[in-house]
DNA sequence: TATGAATGAGTCTTCATTCAT
DNA sequence: GATGAATGAAGACTCATTCAT
């Protein structure tokens, strides 16, 4: 009779969402591998049970808390593309906007979770290139496209340097680098 | 029966090798996390208690075999370095071998494992940064220290799109890049 | 929605039996050990709370639905009782009737489930029991209680026979049997 | 260092041997669908883990321990066609033989267990069919095919009569339908 | 009353690790 | 030293049962 009998939460949609973030918070932490069920309820403050109720495999679960983080990347990217058209895409603005990216390092470990986890998963996969792809999108009217496609795949370098090195790329590097690659002029000289 | 013991007993060092490779080509094909003694045993060819005698615990093989893959990688980049000192550091000669050494999908499949894992395991992450370091090194002092890092991201940008995207970059998009990058004109040679 | 409630809500004897029938069904198909509250609400159509609304525990619930197997191989006993009755029970007859019976291949598992599990079930074993010994009743009077019993020995045989077996046996061979067994001429009737 | 820490037996054979058994025994008691990997551990003596050493699924486990009672059974089916041979087959031979047989409950629950299971496992069931073929077989030289078939379906009824009912069959009214069901004259007068 | 979410015990199975041989 | 049997702690998953709604 004591409140450990209580344990009900009977919001079904809100307990789905919970287990499926902290599913997403594993797997950015330990690796897509190494999450259990129990790990996942443990996080989510759920019994055991739960993650077994709502997801018929532990591998139905996975696919969803990694769709959900690279829904949270697709927002990103979005966020630049924004930015960009709103700002002008020049190198200035994209260095500074993937600058002010890279400072969110929930959000760099998120985006290389998912890039990691697409090499072996075939759907993630199309989503991770589709994403390099709409980043090139947004440069490609201005630079062309094949300029474009080599300044995503240098982000796509930024991403895997900030998770490996310990000093961050400068803004200037970063700007040099763009220019250089889509061959537009710099704001400082070079 | 001499005999047969002998073969079984010749050699502990090779025996050793033969495990460490094993379970480095199980990490690259099915990932860090899914490797087991009882694979690697087979793989090997050794019985299961040949992979718990030579190494104190399953983690320590791993990280031998990891060491193994990272070596590799290394000796690549010691490829690459001594061939650009030999044929001149060029965007067009650095893009030639970075081709060929794409075609190695088992080199890249190490690459990127090796690249994966040190994000959880610092050892290893030292090990991937200092890769990146001697590419940047080798082109530093033709380029300056900053072209030839960005040079380096560009580069580890590459191995990303190469595990994700269907269609590989071109010989061209990739010297233009590195001629962007690194302010060499594209289509002279040393 | 006091449409939808009544139709809920309407006849909850009919749906008891629903529920019973499902699991009975189940039970033949699948065998007692397998059946669960989730297979019987599918099959019966009902959501899952109602199984164990009507029922405290499942092998309540099981206990019924054997219950109700036994009650059905009881009533084609009847029927065999009675057509014996009507005309005649000569070993002609009760062949004619027995490969009628063993043609309802339905039929034949639910007779199967049900001696099946009443080799562990007490209440189901007497039950089972009996059903033999009302067969062998009807055939006591005419033949005398030992040739009864042997003949409804035989027709449990022949149960078994037909569940085992891909090529039935014929009704000539059932009725030169029972013939044998009942001291009874083959081919004269009644 | 208690004699609790001792628990290797190192003798493989027999401790597979004795798993098979145990299931065996398990399956007569329980029925097939009801075993365990922990009953059958427990009742071997072995640790858990045991149990899944030597097989490599519990089906797998299931499936030699109904050949071992499948085994059994046949080697009694060989001494009751041995003792035809020697002593004549005629019912009253036959019919001192079964009641024999009746008489070890623990066979008759092994040769039940295979009968039932021998309704879903397709290799069983030819085993099982096997077993009244050759008994129908010893007989049919004397009798003819058609009656040796018969004798044999009222033999499994038989079986099943000793698991349901209480009172056993007498040696005489098996003696007599027997002898009723080949032709064959009967020892006592009718 | 009727429903289905909630819980955890229990199932099969895998495997790191130990250690007798 | 070399081998593989032995053990039990997890892991994924299922489901009877309870009970909030």
């Amino acid at each position: 009779m004591t409140d450990a009998v209580r344990r009900r939460v009977r919001d079904p949609q809100a307990r789905r969402r919970d287990i499926v973030a902290a599913a997403a918070e594993l797997i950015v932490e330990v690796g897509v591998d190494a999450v259990t069920h129990r790990m996942i309820a443990a996080r989510a403050g759920v019994p055991l049970g739960a993650t077994t109720q709502y997801f018929a495999t532990l591998d139905e679960l996975r696919g969803e808390a990694l769709q959900s983080l690279a829904a949270d990347v697709d927002a990103r990217i979005d966020g630049i593309r924004t930015a960009l058209a709103e700002r002008g895409a020049t190198p200035a603005v994209l260095a500074e906007l993937l600058v002010q990216g890279l400072a969110d390092a929930r959000a760099v470990d998120a985006d290389r979770a998912v890039v990691t986890a697409a090499v072996y998963d075939p759907e993630l996969r199309s989503l991770a290139r589709r994403g390099s792809e709409r980043l090139a999108d947004a440069l490609a009217e201005r630079y062309g496209r094949s300029r474009a496609v080599a300044a995503a795949v240098f982000i796509d370098g930024i991403l895997w340097h900030a998770c490996i090195s310990d000093d961050p790329l400068t803004t200037e590097l970063i700007e040099s680098a763009l220019a250089g690659i889509l061959g537009a002029p710099t704001t400082t000289s070079d």
